[in-house]
DNA sequence: GAGTCTAATGAGAATGAGTCCCATTAGCTG
DNA sequence: CAGCTAATGGGACTCATTCTCATTAGACTC
């Protein structure tokens, strides 16, 4: 069984392979733990993370791996209102999810809704502008905070 | 004549004039200028035009009036993926607008699409949250660099 | 396997937006 | 005008992110 994740590892690595990066262990661990996450992390998420793992690798690689993974469309950063930017996963095939944020709370929900992709694209066409990206951010009172 | 921005700033000094809040010549300029603005500004350029029309206010309050006007609704806080934030005036009567941003030269431009807000209204819907704000930000290529 | 070249690493310094502190200024009310 | 205290602003501080640079370690050759 291979999840959407390892999908994503594995393309990762190949199209990575091919560049003219050497191999190295930071890197992998960066990519090996996005890839295991089904939602955002920050930088400092990332840190501790793989601290915790006894797979510790310097703040400057991690935010060097980010860029370069930035870079290149494998990852794209997201901002949520807090003060650190999250990052995560794009997959290949353009498959994607938005955030809603509860202002009591922070808590972070994903949610993927093809109706409000196809507005964004009907969005797209009436600019007459190259869209080749969006960010939506819904902010609202999540279903624990309502019931208090 | 009276333009929207006029209206928003008469709108907000009269909020603002019964809650106890002294007169003060920080905050005032502060809002006159944001008042001013057909979209977002940062702090920096605040500071910047307050400085050179000759009203030179203090960072601190400048920060200190935007925190203020963002917890009364008064004005929103943007961020367009740039390391500062941005801040514009939000019209009482919800209408709004979004945002593109030239991923090449960084320029900013504002749109305002009805299909768009009915869509995101219907997602809000859809999930069973209560979804009280929301942003959208388009990236893309602007005219000017699709000219070269 | 050793030698060479240089990409990559990581500790720590530097940057910069935003926040905090606190002595001073200036609205407001009597 | 006096007294009270909200508001100001210079500057210290925080903290995410970027930069520096000496060291490590892939990759390729012999
Ligand atoms: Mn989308
Ligand atoms: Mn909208
Ligand atoms: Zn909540
Ligand atoms: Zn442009």
């Amino acid at each position: 069984m291979s999840s959407p994740g390892e999908h994503w590892i594995s393309y990762t690595n190949d199209l990575l392979a091919g560049s003219g990066l050497r191999k190295s262990a930071a890197r992998t661990h960066v990519i090996e733990l996005l890839g295991a996450q089904h939602c955002a992390l920050s930088a400092q998420e990332i840190e501790h993370h793989l601290g915790t793992d006894g797979h510790r690798v310097g703040r400057a690689s991690i935010y060097r791996t980010l860029e370069m993974l930035v870079a290149r469309g494998l990852i794209k950063r997201i901002d949520m209102g807090r003060a650190e930017a999250s990052f995560e996963a794009t997959m290949p095939d353009g498959h994607h999810h938005h955030h809603m944020v509860c202002s009591q709370c922070g808590n972070v929900a994903a949610f993927d809704d093809p109706q409000l992709e196809a507005a964004i694209d009907a969005v797209a066409e009436r600019l007459s502008a190259t869209v080749n990206d969006h960010d939506v951010l819904l902010r609202g009172i999540c279903g624990t905070c309502a019931a208090s």
